[in-house]
DNA sequence: TCCTTTTTGTTGTAAAAACAACAGACTTAT
DNA sequence: ATAAGTCTGTTGTTTTTACAACAAAAAGGA
């Protein structure tokens, strides 16, 4: 447990929070730290959370499949980042996402009830790792209005300019990579792949960006 | 400013907080109320709050609208709901969409810096409208993954049937009402008015729904 | 290394959406 | 009551996308 407290100490909930706290937190949250292969699934559509999760080394996309086969990736989670927290908070509510491993990966899982009460160890900190997942959801937040500004745009090119220009502004660079594969891109945006791929080339063609595998330069 | 407690009591982000605590807290947390006519501004693109607004009265659009003049409704808010959070908590990130009354309305602001610290007057109940607020914010966040959801559908009549099957059940009957007109449903779709317009009629002669204006029912 | 599987690009066709333009119904203000 | 403006439905055309099918390239395993 001891190996995870360097990845935990750089979350936005723990931030701000001393490594012994952060030790102590982990038992009074309950906290206990799974790993998953590639593509299982740390849970499921439907299913009822009382745990919020974090990401300790690995990727995980939270997505969700429809009824007719169509696969939507809502995001893609890094270490160190939290995912689930929206359903567990409130926990009366069913999982809309599934959260698949998509690489082998270690999930630290932190009981919210326990955050959210009076803790009977009268643990300083719990207001203030609150007041940190506060600032994570708003995050969260701006990232999903983010998203949502991308998929908003009417053609599969402005969609890839909206996203890639994001991007390159995220890593400050007009050379980045992107998380995903071709497929996994076309669902980020909710767009066909192959049509999607065609674009690409296109906008290659006429000199916009370059590219090779799922490294972009925008020129 | 006491005819506004009433609203204000029934806010998430005052739940189990009693009638003089916010009073007291309204003051504390520097809260000042203005009234908006129908069209004006909130707030706008690229700038900076830091206070977050709850709408007392009337209703507002979040939307953005991009360089080639086309509008994204990213979500409406009905009295006694927050928005502009996101924005303040972290209030150092530029706002990513307009604020706009869609009819005359009256708005609270509330200062969030004042909310995150201690407090002076050692108001007991700061934590409890911060693990509030908290919840507040999960149901934003379910809110715009159900919105994700809607538009990441690929066509018209799907991302239709997405969003009206959820108003149905968040409604709780097959007859309901949609706060927006058909280039308002249209934007926050992502669609285009005429064509969503042509589906939603094919979509009635084939006896999925009737409407009238803006009430609907599904069958 | 060779074979299998996965990923990516390419093309053609059918379906759907965007766009533009307009008419009728309905609102609103004077 | 009338005129101006807004909202909604309708139609035809153009553009874009989805879909399907396949070939080449790359990755992974035996």
């Amino acid at each position: 447990m001891n190996k995870y407290i360097d990845i935990l100490k750089h979350t936005t909930m723990f931030s701000g929070i001393s490594e012994s706290d952060i030790q102590t937190m982990t038992s009074c949250l309950n906290a206990n730290f799974k790993e998953y292969k590639k593509g299982e699934y740390i849970f499921r559509q439907g299913e009822y959370l009382d745990h919020f999760c974090v990401l300790i080394s690995g990727s995980v996309h939270i997505q969700s499949d429809d009824y007719w086969g169509n696969r939507s990736i809502v995001s893609q989670v890094k270490p160190s980042q939290m995912f689930g927290e929206s359903y567990a908070v409130s926990g009366s509510s069913a999982v809309l996402t599934d959260a698949v491993a998509t690489s082998d990966c270690v999930v630290a899982f932190f009981n919210v009830k326990k955050l959210m009460t009076v803790c009977p160890h009268a643990c300083s900190f719990h207001s203030a790792v609150i007041q940190n997942l506060l600032i994570a959801l708003t995050h969260k937040n701006r990232a999903l209005m983010q998203k949502l500004t991308h998929i908003s745009k009417r053609t599969t090119r402005e969609k890839l300019i909206s996203y890639l220009s994001n991007e390159s502004k995220l890593n400050g660079s007009n050379s980045f990579s992107i998380p995903f594969n071709r497929q996994q891109l076309a669902d980020f945006l909710s767009v066909d792949r192959s049509a999607m791929s065609n674009e690409l080339c296109k906008m290659r063609d006429e000199g916009l960006l370059t590219f090779d595998k799922n490294n972009f330069t925008l020129l």
